[in-house]
DNA sequence: TCCTAGTTTATAATTATTCTAAAGTAAAAA
DNA sequence: TTTTTACTTTAGAATAATTATAAACTAGGA
């Protein structure tokens, strides 16, 4: 993803090209597979990546402002810190809790052949499949 | 589920059926259905409910103690607070993000016909289910 | 260039949870 | 039964992740 791009998938979300919203999204955005990371992992990598400092609260602000623009989604991990994600496509999870990593599944490695239909007045938004792992 | 029962569970996981272990575990317990709660839930339930105080701190340290004594579960929810579960088959959720609520899915009601294997060196511990719910 | 709304930042506040250490209690030992 | 012991409860302090605040800064339009 070329610089122009960054700055069209700012714009395009309401969200100025700051400075530091540029170098966060090329740190997120210019990669070929899926990120996942949590706020504080981010902030380290950036740290070591990154030649500009952020304050902790742009970082919290800037990844909030990613995803309630789409570019990014949450996942959710047992445990006490938020896990985002660069894949914002249904899919699925493995998790390795002696590594805490997340690696995706694609949707369609995963059928569901059964399902129960929602509760009475319900409608199913969507199904997360999530496989935990061990040694 | 009979107070001699609520004893031998304790006892033989050797905690002490103090009164406290005792009536939050009569709360959890003695019912047909499963009940999932937080910590906060359950400490407003047990003040509405019964006529003891306890500190938060004992709540915490009682559903600790039954967690690690496999007598609850623990369901991952998106949010900052920690779901329980007194229902510790191997089972899926539904979750209604309207009103916070997680409802059981039999774990035969869930079929999975296709599913990645593990990355090199890991197994699959569990497949967790979790359907979203929308009105 | 000037103005303004949007943004960054340091810091404080909040929230859920865990820790601490003193007081209380269940059950083993005497 | 009393004594002793280890376990438990408790109030409050501490911690950790996140969010709020408000002053300083900046992008982009007028
Ligand atoms: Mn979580
Ligand atoms: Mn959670
Ligand atoms: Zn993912
Ligand atoms: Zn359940």
């Amino acid at each position: 993803m070329k610089k122009i791009d960054i700055f069209k998938k700012l714009r395009s979300s309401g969200l100025r090209p700051t400075k530091q919203r540029v170098e966060i999204a090329k740190f997120l955005f210019e990669r070929d597979k899926t990120f996942h990371f949590t706020v504080e992992s981010l902030d380290k990598l950036l740290a070591k990546k990154t030649t500009s400092k952020f304050a902790l609260a742009t970082i919290y602000n800037t990844v909030h402002a990613f995803k309630k623009a789409g570019h990014l989604s949450e996942v959710e991990v047992r445990g006490k810190k938020t896990y985002f994600d660069t894949n914002i496509t249904n899919h699925h999870h493995f998790y390795d809790s002696e590594t805490c990593e997340l690696i995706d599944i694609d949707a369609n490695d995963v059928v569901i052949q059964k399902i129960p239909k929602a509760p009475n007045g319900k409608k199913i938004k969507n199904v997360e499949v999530f496989i935990n792992l061990k040694n």
